[in-house]
DNA sequence: TCCTATTATATAGGAACCTATATAATTAAA
DNA sequence: TTTAATTATATAGGTTCCTATATAATAGGA
C-alpha cells in the first residue's frame, strides 16, 4: 500500500506525542517557575509530599527515569534547596532524601497549578472522552514499553 | 473535590505523554541507530526527502522546534555525513540544506521503520480506535499550544 | 573469615530541547 | 543614500534525558 503516506506525521499518533509532551512541559515550566520547580520534578514531590524519607533509587523507578537523571536532577534541587538528604542508617551507600519545609508549604500552591494545567490540556473534552483517552493511552503505553528492541 | 487526588498521575492524561514520547524516542532510536539515523532527525528527512532544499529557519517551522534547536542538529547532521549545506544565491546570511546521496539512499530503510514503529505502537488498537486516538490527540495539541502564559 | 558478586551512587560524555543574546545581511524608512 | 529595523544564523548557558563506566559498601559463598 504505497499511498498511505508512511511519511505523513498527522496521520500518525507518534508525531502528537512529542509535541504535547514539549508543549506541556514548557507550559508547565512557566507556570511552576515562580514557586521554583519544573514538571520533570513533579514525581519527586509527589512521592515525597506526605514528609516521605526515600532513597536515589526508589525515586528513579517512581520516576520512571534512570538512576544517573534522578541523580542530577536530585543534585540541582538540593543546589536549590527544594530537598535534603540525610545519611541513611542502615545503608552507608544511601542517602534519605525528603522535602524541605519551603517546599512543603509550596506544595498547596503546586497543586493548584496542575489541577488547572489539567484542565485546560483537556478543554473542551467530556469527562467521556477523557476517559477514552486515558484509556487509549494506557494501551499505547503498554505498546511501547515492550518495544524496546 | 478534595478527593479527586491531583497528585495521582495515573488519573490524568499529563503523565502518559512524557512516558509515551520518551519511550518512542528510546525505542525508535534504538532501531535507528544501524541506519545513523535518530527519531529528532525525522522531521528534517521528511522535509528533505525529494530533494528539496531548504533553509535552517525553514526546517525549525516545519519541525516545530526553535532555531537554536535546528542549528544544533543541522551541525551534528552536517558533521556525521546526513545533510550538506549549500550558500543561498539569493540570501549571504542562509544556506540551503539537502540530503546526501548517501542519505536518500538510506531513507527507504527508514520508512521501513517508522511504518512498524507505528504498527507496533498501535497494536491490538483497531482501525476506528487510532482514528479516535489521533482526533483526541488533535484536540488536546490544541490546548496545549494555546496554554502557553 | 575472606573473597567475590551485587548494589547504591557518582561521574563522564553526549543528544535534544529551551531562552537569551550577539552578529551579519537585508529591507524599509527618513 | 544613509540610517534604523528586521531577519537568518550562531553562540552561550542551562535542564532533562540517555548509556557506559567507576567507586564504595553490603551480601553471599567457599
Amino acid at each position: 500500500m504505497e499511498n498511505s503516506d508512511d511519511w505523513d506525521p498527522l496521520r500518525h499518533p507518534g508525531h502528537y506525542f512529542s509535541r504535547i509532551a514539549r508543549g506541556l512541559t514548557r507550559a508547565g515550566d512557566a507556570r511552576l517557575r515562580d514557586l521554583g520547580f519544573a514538571t520533570a520534578q513533579l514525581p519527586v514531590l509527589t512521592a515525597l509530599k506526605d514528609g516521605a524519607e526515600l532513597s536515589q533509587k526508589e525515586l528513579a523507578k517512581w520516576a520512571k527515569v534512570e538512576q544517573p537523571t534522578m541523580a542530577q536532577m536530585l543534585s540541582r534541587m538540593e543546589r536549590d534547596g527544594l530537598v535534603q538528604r540525610a545519611p541513611d542508617p542502615e545503608d552507608k551507600r544511601s542517602s534519605l532524601i525528603s522535602l524541605t519545609d519551603a517546599t512543603l508549604e509550596k506544595l498547596p500552591a503546586g497543586r493548584a497549578i496542575l489541577r488547572q494545567g489539567n484542565s485546560d490540556m483537556t478543554k473542551g473534552l467530556t469527562e467521556d472522552e477523557i476517559e477514552t483517552l486515558v484509556s487509549l493511552l494506557r494501551r499505547v503505553l503498554e505498546n511501547v514499553d515492550s518495544m524496546e528492541p
